[in-house]
DNA sequence: ATCTATTTTTAGATTAACCTAAAAAATATA
DNA sequence: TATATTTTTTAGGTTAATCTAAAAATAGAT
């Protein structure tokens, strides 16, 4: 059983270093990331090199091992777990979730995540649109993305969406989108992050960062 | 905020001086029922006095303050709240709740238990049968009777248990006993106190003194 | 009421996780 | 390549919560 600070150090070494194309991460970078210095970090490196789960050699970078791979996926799995359910059953808004499944991710038991995942449907993606590992930490690999995440100009067709709430499929169905519309983005807005979508049929709608990120799509 | 350990220490005191006559408990009383030394108690008291969370004074006992009352009240509420869920949503057996909600109790977000509260349905007992204390604290007093104090003949309904203990919750289970069981209780063995409980489905089953006193009910 | 046993507190250490300041290594620049 | 800059590590401390061992206070028994 690994302590609270020590998940939260795999797991911000498993999101650094998923970041980097060089699948390892920076003493400085983490101390950023988990707004400490870097020497708590340092030293922090050193225990969990001892404890096997990290691959750390001095001044050379630090990567997660198979062990601690393990470990971040799992507790990356009960956050997006707990912000489903959050978000479904207690009906938080996507920005309110992050919040409370930082802490909700460190419940310590097997059992609990199991039934939880069951009860909740075993969901694919957690409100934001991010996939959740299963129990042998495998991420289903669907090569979709999220329409906010698509360039400008860049043609593409709806595949799914991340969040099941009715009102969120209500606005779908009003705008006139379901599995297969073709859409390309057009402007954004800077300010308040609203986006322009074109339709196939010509017309704009005006969507928030909100649809827009739980809108997944393929590129055309 | 107060940390976990705090938390833990004023839940603790709540119990015991609860179950106390005086009101208040020991020193070493609170390191039993935290698994730890009388020693590292009384730093913990000074620093809960400190705090304004506990009155104490050296060699005198222990008693929550108005503000430990209310924090301690609030830790139990949402002890109790995560055990409806883990067994109401959930499916876990009585005797597996407690100790999940250890760890859940600690959650801090005060909107996170009002949904929660409002998702189970403002539940007022938790699957033991104690009650959950309202967001202002309060406790619904309502008058049990322990089981082994009824009259013969006298049926009653199970409303609780005072033991908390897997292997009390096992025993309960073997007999079939649960919240909402319909008892009478039958002829009392003098010599060795055992009592024959009639059950609903017309079998007997024969309990001891200390079961009979870990089960309340509420007369019929 | 005195002596004994128990309970509680103090004193001094330990551990995990953090910190600052300074030294060492790696990287960038002239 | 030599020097300057940045990054990382070391050295030494701090804090919360724990511990053991010993001292002090209280409670119990004759």
């Amino acid at each position: 059983m690994y302590s609270l600070t020590e998940e939260n150090y795999l797991k911000a070494i498993y999101k650094l270093s998923s970041e980097s194309r060089s699948g390892e991460t920076s003493t400085n970078a983490l101390a950023e990331e988990l707004d400490t210095r870097a020497a708590s970090v340092t030293d922090m490196l050193k225990k969990l090199f001892e404890k096997n789960l990290v691959n750390y050699a001095k001044y050379k970078g630090v990567s997660l091992s198979e062990t601690g791979k393990t470990v971040a996926l799992q507790v990356v799995r009960k956050h997006r777990l707990w912000e489903v359910f959050l978000h479904d059953k207690l009906d938080f808004g996507w920005e309110e979730v992050h919040e409370i499944a930082e802490q909700l991710e460190h419940i310590h038991s097997d059992k609990l995540i199991d039934r939880l995942d069951a009860y909740l449907g075993h969901p694919k993606h957690d409100p934001h649109g991010d996939p959740i590992p299963d129990k042998n930490g495998k991420i289903a690999k669907d090569g979709f993305m999220e329409l906010g995440k698509v360039e400008v100009g860049q043609a593409c067709i709806l595949t799914g969406v991340s969040d099941h709430s009715s009102a969120f499929l209500k606005s779908m169905e009003k705008w006139g989108l379901g599995i297969g519309s073709e859409l390309v983005p057009g402007e954004r807005n800077e300010f308040d992050g609203t986006l322009e979508i074109l339709l196939k049929n010509g017309d704009s709608i005006y969507i928030g960062q909100k649809t827009a990120s739980n809108i997944l799509v393929k590129l055309n």
